[in-house]
DNA sequence: GCCGTTTTCGGCCCGACTGTTTTCAGTCG
């Protein structure tokens, strides 16, 4: 969480560049929070925040830009900026001002700003007022009643400050995708039930397919005349734990486990991610969480524009907003009305003037766009692509026709190959990749190579009889193999020819965090120039709300695999779908499509019911901008068998 | 800190809710 890694990176031995990319964007991000809690201007601390976004999101060459002076040519990049990034860059040096920031503020403060209702304003009050410098003091004042007589401050806001608190101790305050997901939709099909209720549709960071979530929006468009009845309606649903607030329009709740009719479980884990998010008891404690949900009722006739608005994001918003500004509109969640009509009524009074949008197209039309679709709205070339009607036609389920990294019972899957076979069958899918761990990985049964290749016999019985009956179906053979250290595989080369394709991946976590993004970029390139690897698995790590990744810069490896590619070999980078994973995540996906480089979605599925995990690497990819030709999973077995005998 | 067919200063997205106030600041999305 906040707090881990804030400090000032070191530069790289062998520069320039002596930072990469994603380094400078963190700094800068790390910046503009410490400036917010030492209470500098907000619009300074939006620059940094900028400037943060801009270049994570860059698909071009920052140490090139900064050679060039382009970099100061780029849009919210001035002197300031520009003059620290280029130093940063070419000698290795931040500026004084940014060590002395991170020097000056307790990082106590950073991790107090994951409390809710707590901000930098308050926290930095505590800190010069109380000395309060982290939550565990915090906490102590509190308890004294020391913070309600500040000015300002009241009891209530100390008891807000303590459930905070409780709350963070108690469940991490973002859910996964697919737990939000979960709650989300059954949430939003109880609304849907209510007599008077005319649309109803999930918002927020779970329609945009974030890979964590930290509260539901819901829309309800209804009638003034049922507004009541429904708010009510609303309010005696079960799963409710509790009423955080309700007003005219606004109504604020937590949700509970209780809310699903047939209880809350969770499918099978692998051992290396159950061990990352809390062992045995995880589902227990799963499943005694809760999730904050905020329901909005509107008039029909403003549903489109509060759907918009609240599923976000923040930075899509804001550039919406000044689009329909240079159009002389004004936009929010009540409409979009003209500036000359609206004069000085404010809010909702304004919006009697508001064009008409049955849909959120309506909208986009009128600002001269595409419709973006919701798991674009991140500020990320979405407005763009958008206005010059070069959206990309995402990937859909239904186009899948296969993945390549599963399990089976021959290292710690529950299902068989037979079981498996028949599970992708069920899915309608045309091909199935089974990678088990090897043998260096014992916490995972991984198979040694008589077992493996034993394997591979079976499937070569299976694929011939599926030929001799017509069937339209086969298995691939791979092995997902350790890297090791040196970066080599963890099978001979003999044994690696025997198989169709490897998923090399990293399970020596700790070590690998150990050490610095150099190191571990060189050990995947080393990796990568096997012949025989085509697919490096689940590349950073991390496991949501679990643990980091370690640092490594997957920019590089693309690349790296771009250059492979040039020369004809196959290599795809995976998208493992599982929904504690998403790795590599929907910013990388981008980069991976500009660069001409396969993804390969992985559910890395280990029971028959994981294979069904694709549909989150389905929504991070088209979060990542990806369509059908970006991923290998939609290739036909042939084309694919072909690709994969190029190694 | 950035930006500019209202251009070198004065803006910078907009509104709801909460808790604290008696007109508003802080936080959130």
């Amino acid at each position: 969480m906040a707090g881990n890694g804030f400090k000032l990176p070191k530069a790289r031995p062998n520069g320039p560049p002596f930072f990469s990319r994603n380094q400078v964007a963190g700094v800068l991000h790390q910046v503009a929070v410490l400036l917010e809690l030492q209470g500098a201007n907000v619009f300074r601390v939006r620059s940094y925040q900028n400037g943060s976004r801009l270049l994570g999101t860059l698909t071009e060459d920052l140490h090139e830009l900064v050679v060039t002076g382009r970099l100061f040519e780029m849009k919210g990049i001035g002197k300031g900026l520009g003059s620290a990034l280029s130093q940063a860059i070419l000698e290795g040096e931040w500026p004084d001002d940014w060590h002395r920031l991170h020097n000056d503020t307790p990082h106590g403060l950073i991790e107090m700003l994951g409390i809710p209702g707590l901000g930098p304003k308050r926290i930095k009050l505590m800190h010069t007022e109380l000395g309060v410098d982290s939550i565990a003091k915090l906490k102590e004042v509190a308890e004294e009643g020391l913070i309600a007589p500040m000015k300002g401050f009241g009891k209530k806001t100390e008891q807000r400050m303590l459930d905070g608190i409780e709350l963070l101790s108690r469940f991490r305050a973002r859910r996964r995708l697919d737990i939000g997901l979960k709650y989300g939709s059954a949430f939003e099909q109880r609304i849907r039930e209510i007599p008077g209720v005319e649309r109803v549709q999930l918002a927020g960071s779970a329609r945009r397919r974030k890979e964590t979530i930290g509260d539901l929006d819901i829309v309800v468009g209804v009638t003034p005349e049922q507004h009541e009845n429904v708010a009510n309606s609303i309010l005696a649903l079960r799963g409710i734990a509790d009423v955080k607030g309700a007003g005219d329009s606004k109504i604020s709740l937590i949700l509970e486990a209780s809310i699903f009719e047939d209880g809350f479980s969770l499918g099978h884990l692998d051992a290396n991610v159950l061990q990352a998010i809390g062992g045995d008891d995880y589902e227990q404690l799963e499943s005694a969480g809760t999730i904050d949900a905020q329901v909005r009722l509107v008039p029909p006739e403003m549903f489109s524009f509060t759907l918009a608005y609240f599923t976000g994001s923040k930075e899509h918003n804001i550039a919406m907003r000044q689009r329909a500004i240079d159009r002389g509109l004004r936009l929010n969640e009540f409409g979009l009305i003209p500036e000359q009509k609206a004069g000085e009524l404010k809010g909702i009074e304004a919006a009697q003037f508001s064009l008409h949008a049955m849909t959120e197209e309506d909208i986009y039309a009128h600002l001269d766009m595409q419709w973006v679709a919701p798991e674009l709205r991140e500020d990320m070339g979405e407005m763009d692509a958008g206005s010059q009607q070069a959206l990309p036609q995402l990937l859909e389920l239904p186009s899948i026709k296969g993945a390549l990294h599963n399990h089976t019972v021959v290292s710690d899957g529950e299902a068989t190959l037979e079981q498996m076979a028949d599970a992708a069958q069920s899915l309608g899918w045309n091909w199935l990749g089974i990678a088990d761990h090897s043998p260096t990985l014992k916490i995972a049964n991984g198979a040694p190579a008589d077992r493996l290749l034993e394997q591979g016999q079976t499937i070569k019985q299976y694929n011939q009889k599926w030929a001799e009956d017509g069937v339209d179906f086969r298995l691939f053979h791979g092995v997902e193999s350790d890297i090791l250290s040196g970066g080599k595989l963890d099978h001979p080369d003999e044994v690696l020819k025997e198989l169709d394709y490897v998923v090399a991946s990293v399970h020596a976590v700790t070590k690998w965090r150990g050490r610095d993004e150099n190191e571990n970029t060189e050990e995947l390139l080393k990796v990568l120039e096997h012949p025989a690897t085509t697919i490096i698995g689940h590349p950073t790590g991390r496991i949501l709300q679990g643990r980091e990744g370690y640092e490594v810069d997957v920019y590089r490896i693309i690349d790296a695999m771009a250059e492979h590619i040039q020369d004809g070999k196959f290599k795809a980078i995976e998208l493992n779908a599982s929904p504690y994973r998403l790795d590599i995540d929907y910013r990388l996906c981008k980069y991976a499509k500009i660069s001409g480089v396969p993804v390969a979605i992985s559910p890395d599925a280990h029971s028959t019911r994981g294979l069904a995990d694709i549909q989150y690497g389905v929504m991070t990819a088209r979060k990542g901008w990806l369509d059908e030709t970006d991923v290998l999973n939609t290739m036909s077995g042939a084309s694919l068998a072909q690709q994969l005998a190029l190694q």
